[in-house]
DNA sequence: TCAGTATAGGACTAAATATGTCGGAATTTC
DNA sequence: GAAATTCCGACATATTTAGTCCTATACTGA
């Protein structure tokens, strides 16, 4: 149905939410987590895989968690699909992947090829950084921030 | 993982199997299936599906089949996917569909949202003659045609 | 140095979706 | 009327995605 997977979805929204908080050294999985009520566990081993792929930086122990590794603005969100679903085809066979297991011809492939090049290139057109400029961060700006994480 | 479903595929394919033979009154089901070794019943059932949406004419009986209800210059890419696997999102909650699942700001979501109308834009701008015209119909041109297909 | 907080990661289960099959009814041609 | 064909609902299977569990390891600070 040609979406996104969740895990890429909640990756994308947890850079976000470092993206908008650069004073932070690090914030945890679980942190994170709650604030958007997505699964802990699931979190961290999707900030696990961002990390192993140069994305965040991760630190271990008491305050410790994660923080992006490079300015926001340099993320794409290309990269970050890639980095936790793999890479992505919008046909089942492009050349250059494992052949079509189509018995014949399957021409309808290279034309579509077109259009996973068009996607891949809005995608790489995108940053983190465009992500959380889109709408202003829920505590920051003016006065006194309200920290008030609407868990669950 | 962001790629079409088989059926958009096996969907794609009967479409440009039938531009590509313009003369031809009626395709069954079957026929088209064995050729390109597709499940007939599952195919069959793709056909019928775009039968409904008007991209095809059926006729019940012996000789009859489909065939495209309009020229394949007018039939896209998009509207063929979108009667097949229904409509789509990049993201699991666009605005306008059924409320996001996520409890608080999932604000990932309108930025991508851009993605979402590039997708479906290079998707309208590929017609089933483009499909088609990708590559030499098999038996078309020059002097006798041959008619022989290639099943399994 | 020990307790607590984190990341890291393998193995597994559960849920969702996609894929394919079966059986039968209606329609048309020969 | 028989054969070929569309039509369609229900079911079965396979694959993928999502989420959980468990254990090991790393770091912090009192």
């Amino acid at each position: 149905m040609l979406k996104l997977t969740k895990k890429a979805d909640y990756g994308l929204i947890a850079l976000k939410y470092l993206a908008e908080r650069p004073e932070t050294p690090a914030l945890s999985a679980k942190d994170i987590a709650d604030t958007y009520g997505i699964p802990a566990q699931l979190l961290a081993k999707i900030l696990q895989q961002m990390t192993k792929k140069g994305i965040l930086r991760s630190h271990a122990g008491m305050n410790g968690g994660y923080a992006l590794a490079r300015d926001p603005r340099v993320i794409s969100a290309y990269e970050v699909i890639l980095a936790i679903d793999g890479p992505f085809f919008i046909t089942s066979c492009t050349k250059g992947a494992r052949g079509c297991e189509l018995t014949s011809n399957c021409t309808i492939k290279e034309p579509l090829a077109r259009v996973n090049e068009t996607i891949a290139g809005v995608l790489k057109s995108i940053s983190i950084q465009d992500l959380a400029e889109s709408e202003p961060p829920p505590a920051h700006g003016s006065g006194a921030a309200k920290l008030v994480s609407l868990a669950v």
